[in-house]
DNA sequence: ATGAAAGCGCTAACAC
DNA sequence: GTGTTAGCGCTTTCAT
């Protein structure tokens, strides 16, 4: 193993002036800098982590804390943690991958320990029990996701209340007047996870305002959950022609079904998809959707931190603003 | 924050006790191991995790090298992932999150720097650029994955190999004697993806010896692309009874277009995939399948890891023997 | 623009 | 069974 202390010597300085041709924390005469550089190259060395952490009390690391289940929005997290390792990288950061299983105990250890120097949070509940944690550290933190009380936190999400109102909005213009909501397993909503519930609450106010009226209806992914779910709703709501999908695993289902019953897309009925870009591209209709800007929320987490690393950035809340794309899946509703 | 010298003068015994309660390296009176319990929760103490990786050169940290690409099996990989971080936390390590963006300098600043003690390499290739590095350093790893050649390297997969002949056996044994294969999209096989090829020589060599006729068809996701794959299937080969499917978003499109050509499944034709039992289970059509062990793969490598690191564990090739779950996918050839 | 040297908090000999 | 102490490799004052 190469150290510091080697590369000096190989180049015939002291051990600080390496450390400063490093870090650039001082001036470095032009020579001596090529010098440095040089033997660093030729002796194949790097920095030790463990010493540099011990001596500058920063670990260069960024813990992102996923969640466990694997029920919801797989791609989704998957796209957000890639987004965050890479920007992680360019700003010379590595990311530690926390699973919520610890729970709270993994923001004391990961803050007590130094072992990074900042966290995201991903899947964040309305009233989750690790914020009083990252309040009362001095550790920066960034939510992916709004919990009830936002005071003294970084949140980024989006703005799943104009999500649903635009969903709403983009139907009832169509002439829509009766509409469908299929959402997530009703084990989302028990246990109140936040994006669920404003979308719901968008949805709700914006069909109040526009006259549509509204029924919503969590369900389990799959074909068979979706094909009682589908007949229940119109079952209660036979002139149901607008649905709002917010569950990847209900999507497919719900066209299946559809087509079956012999109801035409988007002719018969029209349907608008809350998902990434991808699930609608690729279902059998291309979907109206709103998509997730995962990569965007990822990457503005990491940089609001590394600001903050930096003595810069404020808390604040940034909500993305929803935008919906029109494909083949909506239509003005049959008259 | 609080230090372990703090822990040690309040708790009446020198640093090195504490050292040694923590680590369990020499025996300590039950009583001042009391104490200095006692101590640690009192202060609330965290050992540094710098200071520690410096003095003793072990980071407790496993490295996992993700691809980049979200392109294939991101539920497989996120699966994997969670499994190695939780089992990896049950032997006292913590994971570092490292896309495959940096490429073989990775394994070059990771090793380098000590920041971990060992990695785990996923979506391995054939002839992957990373190897060389692997069999240089004596850092320990891991490959999820199969490259051309194993000779000092420890890898985990399933065996596609046995898979594909697994899938061909099922339906041979139920009379189909003309095979399509819905593989991955072209990219993958023009990549040289293992178990892209690994299952294709599977497929291929039990088709020949069971007498039955494959045709190999790669196909990128969604519903336009398949429609145009199973169109050119039925041109050249109008017998096709049988279909394996190994790429996830092709699964759903099949089945749609099937029904939609009035073909019944299993009546008609039988499906078998190769895909994670929750895609398999949320089918339109409940599907025969052989699955994707991501949890025991992703467990099975840091267990492998761990046993390295204490000095146990040997160099070796582990592959998963295939699962063929029957659902109601697949039935007996028309006759 | 560069050097010397004092730690950072912990581990692991080495003593007893 | 416990204490003493010398580093681990780096950063960062304080000098010059």
């Amino acid at each position: 193993m190469v150290t510091l202390a080697e590369v000096a010597q190989h180049a015939g300085v002291s051990a600080s002036t390496v450390s400063y041709v490093l870090s650039g924390k001082r001036s470095i005469s032009a020579t001596t800098r090529h010098r440095v550089e040089q033997s660093i190259r030729e002796l194949g060395y790097h920095p030790n982590a463990g010493a540099r952490a011990l001596a500058s009390s920063r670990s260069n690391i960024i813990a992102l804390m996923i969640p466990l289940r694997t029920d919801m929005y797989v791609p989704v997290m998957m796209e957000i943690a890639i987004a965050v390792a890479t920007t992680a990288r360019t700003h010379g950061y590595d990311v530690l991958l926390l699973t919520g299983e610890e729970g709270p105990d993994a923001v004391r250890r990961v803050t007590g320990s130094g072992l990074a120097d900042a966290m995201i949070l991903m899947d964040v509940e309305l009233d989750d029990e690790r914020l009083p944690l990252l309040r009362d550290t001095d550790q920066p933190s960034v939510l992916i996701g709004l919990p009830a009380d936002t005071s003294g936190l970084t949140c980024v999400d989006l703005d799943f209340r104009a999500t649903g109102a635009l969903c709403v909005e983009h139907l009832a213009m169509l002439g829509h007047r009766d509409i469908a909501v299929i959402g997530e397993a009703p084990a989302v909503y028990e246990r109140h996870t936040g994006f669920a519930e404003r979308t719901l609450d968008g949805l709700r106010s914006r069909a109040q305002e526009l006259g549509a009226r509204l029924l919503h209806r969590p369900c389990e992914g799959g074909y068979d959950a979706m094909a009682v779910t589908l007949a229940r709703i119109f079952d209660e709501r036979p002139g149901t022609t607008g649905f709002v999908v917010q569950n990847e695993s209900a999507v497919e289902p719900l066209l299946a079904l559809l087509r079956q019953q012999g109801r035409a897309v988007p002719e018969d009925v029209s349907v608008v998809a809350i998902c990434p870009d991808q699930v609608a591209v690729q279902a059998s209709v291309r979907l109206t959707s709103v998509s997730i800007p995962a990569q965007e929320m990822g990457r503005h987490a990491v940089e609001h931190l590394v600001a903050k690393l930096d003595g810069r950035g404020e808390d604040e809340v940034v909500l993305i603003a929803p935008e919906l794309t029109v494909r083949t899946s909506s239509g003005p509703a049959a008259s």
